[in-house]
RNA sequence: GGGCCCAUAGCUCAGUUGGAUAGAGCGUCGGACUACGAAUCCGAAGGCCGCAGGUUCGAAUCCUGCUGGGCCCGCCA
């Protein structure tokens, strides 16, 4: 990279005026401003106070000592406070774009993650219901941060946790007796309890219960088992995977949380922490500034396993056990952590909602003392408007918006882009008019659009002039004016971009990069539409843009691949944009 | 009472991890197609980067304290 070769210059450089700086860390960065060259370089402001000079004086001193075998750099000036200002020969970048040629669909790939075994954990929606729209967002960023990580260089596992254990998997098989009683004349009636799910799918799931020979005249206790089985693996198939495949989402596992305490694995996993000397029998005390309520039967003062999760930054130790001897979920988790490193990923990133907030230390605390490593990304959750109206939604009452209507009605590119239209600690409205529409307020067409419009230029000149775009050394120079230096310096950040979203685990840097990218070439297309276009009399300039074309293209489609999002070579009229959406 | 997140143009948001004159989209106003796609582009107007201190060559960015908003807070999942 080009970068990197113009850090070790300077570094060079520095190492002889400041023999024992020589590791030290500075910038060499793009300026803001394009007098600023190409790289602006703070190593003097950085050093000035280590080697007792004013920054300007060390800056010349640096200067003085550049050497420059391979003759990349044209200028260096020293400006403001003390910055390198360097400029290169227009030839470095015009010989640097062959890396897209070369590479191709895997340019914007890196190995910064050396192939360190990953796994990203997201959605893990409850098998209880439909999935709503704050899903939709950790399922986007959970898939985009793990594309990210791939091209970054690591290898990546997806994962989707399956709750089919504990109290919420109970109250959907009762609901789901309720209403097969219902729909079974002559059956003694079960009421459907308030805490049951109330949502018309449970009559859907009672239905296919009834049909796959359910028998609902049976007492809930003898058939809850079979019921819950029958009914969580029914919500899984038939409400959650569709959605995910309508996305474009797909998991390596799918981890069912019951086959952990089938298999006794919580035990294995409490050993260790007890071998670690991080667990303890306490009495737990209740929360910060409130009295313990006497006469809440559901707390009873008796001591508890608990893990001491305080030592590593949690405000009360969590318990292993509840009263009732029951394990906890929190117990069932530590489990299910304990087999993912077992399975050797050194490296866990879990993608969560907001509510989950309070469950981060605990969680982390767990994870480390297991000796692992655990990233958790937290979004912000989305608030559903309408018309400039809140919309209120409970997973309980019958009516809300799922993102199985999102994904008809906005249709999935759309929808992946406008989750990643922020940065995932933001909060999101998401307004149900706005996803509807489908015009040019909607970002995903103008970078799809983009990347069509530079397939056109290179359908017409294979066309009509027979020609394709080819990597060629010989006529690259051809490229002078500033727009197309500014274009391939643009198209070489990619790699450097893909590894930055991906250290950051921040997804939302690749859309503003294409957005950014896709703008800059619209401003070159139509500024030089009449003067100086792409397709002319001139064959060296011709085979030159033609190239610089090509490498777009190639950058627009490995940054929406990034993002899961297609990439089409035409589009078709803006109202028939549904149908476009389709086409991979 | 405590913890996490947020506050930047009229609105919605970026801001390269501390750099030089803070950017984009929408909206407003004014312009640009007889030739590669006008689903586009160019220009103008619009700012106390919530407030007050601090750290240093240098702060939207880091620290402290406020103000306002979101989420969470006993063994639920």
């Amino acid at each position: 990279m080009i970068r990197e070769r113009v850090r070790a210059i300077v570094a060079a450089a520095v190492a002889k005026v400041l023999p024992d700086q020589a590791q030290a860390e500075f910038q060499v960065e793009p300026p803001r401003q394009a007098e600023h060259g190409d790289f602006a370089v703070n190593a003097a402001l950085v050093f000035a106070k280590i080697a007792k000079t004013n920054p300007r004086t060390l800056a010349q001193q640096i200067v003085d000592q550049l050497e420059d075998p391979d003759h990349l750099i044209e200028k260096v000036e020293i400006a403001g406070p003390g910055f390198l200002n360097i400029r290169l020969r227009k030839g470095v970048w015009h010989r640097a774009l062959q890396v897209v040629w070369k590479e191709r669909d895997g340019f914007g790939r890196s190995d910064a993650g050396q192939g360190k075994r990953t796994m990203v954990e997201f959605v893990s929606a409850n098998p209880t219901g439909p999935m709503h729209v704050g899903h939709g967002r950790g399922a986007v960023i959970g898939d985009v941060v793990a594309n990210l990580l791939e091209w970054a260089g690591y290898q990546v596992a997806r994962e989707f946790y399956i709750n089919d254990a504990g109290g919420q998997v109970w109250r959907l098989a009762h609901a789901v007796l309720a209403r097969a009683t219902e729909l079974r004349p002559g059956v003694a009636p079960v009421a459907l309890d308030a805490e049951d799910y109330q949502g018309e799918y449970i009559k859907e799931v009672a239905q296919a219960w009834l049909e796959a020979g359910g028998d609902p005249a049976q007492p809930f206790a003898t058939i809850r088992e079979p019921l819950r089985a029958f009914a969580t693996r029914w919500v899984l198939q038939n409400l959650i995977q569709p959605d995910l495949e309508m996305f474009g989402i797909r998991f390596d596992k799918f981890f069912s949380e019951k086959t952990l305490h089938d298999e006794n694995r919580l035990e294995a996993a409490i050993r260790l922490l007890d071998d670690k000397g991080v667990t303890a029998m306490e009495i737990l005390p209740p929360p910060k500034g409130q009295e313990r309520d006497p006469h809440d039967d559901e707390f009873v003062e008796k001591p508890l396993k608990v893990v001491k999760t305080t030592r590593f930054g949690d405000d009360r130790d969590r318990p292993l056990f509840k009263t009732t001897g029951e394990p906890t979920y929190f117990a069932a988790d530590i489990a299910y952590h304990f087999d993912k490193i077992s399975r050797g990923y050194l490296r866990l990133i879990n993608v969560w909602g907001a509510d989950h907030g309070g469950y981060v230390s605990r969680m982390k605390a767990a994870v480390q003392a297991m000796g692992g490593e655990l990233e958790i990304i937290l979004f912000q959750l989305v608030n559903l408007m309408k018309d400039g109206q809140p919309f209120k939604m409970s997973k309980r009452a019958a009516n809300y918006v799922t993102l199985r209507e999102l994904l008809e009605t906005a249709g999935a590119d759309a929808t992946r882009v406008f989750f990643l239209l922020r940065r995932g600690d933001m909060a999101l409205d998401f307004d149900l008019g706005l996803a509807q529409k489908r015009d040019n307020t909607n970002p995903v067409f103008y970078v799809q659009y983009g990347h069509a419009r530079c397939a056109a230029i290179l359908r017409k000149a294979r066309e009509e002039k027979g020609l394709e775009a080819r990597w060629d050394a010989e006529v690259m120079e051809a490229l002078q004016l500033p727009e197309e230096i500014d274009l391939i310096k643009r198209v070489l950040l990619l790699p450097e971009l893909i590894a930055h979203a991906a250290a950051a685990l921040e997804p939302h840097k690749v859309v503003f990069y294409l957005q950014e990218t896709i703008a800059q070439f619209h401003g070159y297309y139509t500024k030089y539409k009449k003067t100086e276009r792409v397709i002319s009399d001139d064959p060296r300039k011709t085979a030159a843009r033609l190239y610089l074309v090509w490498a777009v293209k190639q950058t627009l489609a490995n940054g929406l691949r990034v993002l899961g999002v297609s990439a089409p070579d035409r589009m078709d009229a803006p109202e028939d944009a549904a149908e476009a959406d389709e086409v991979a």
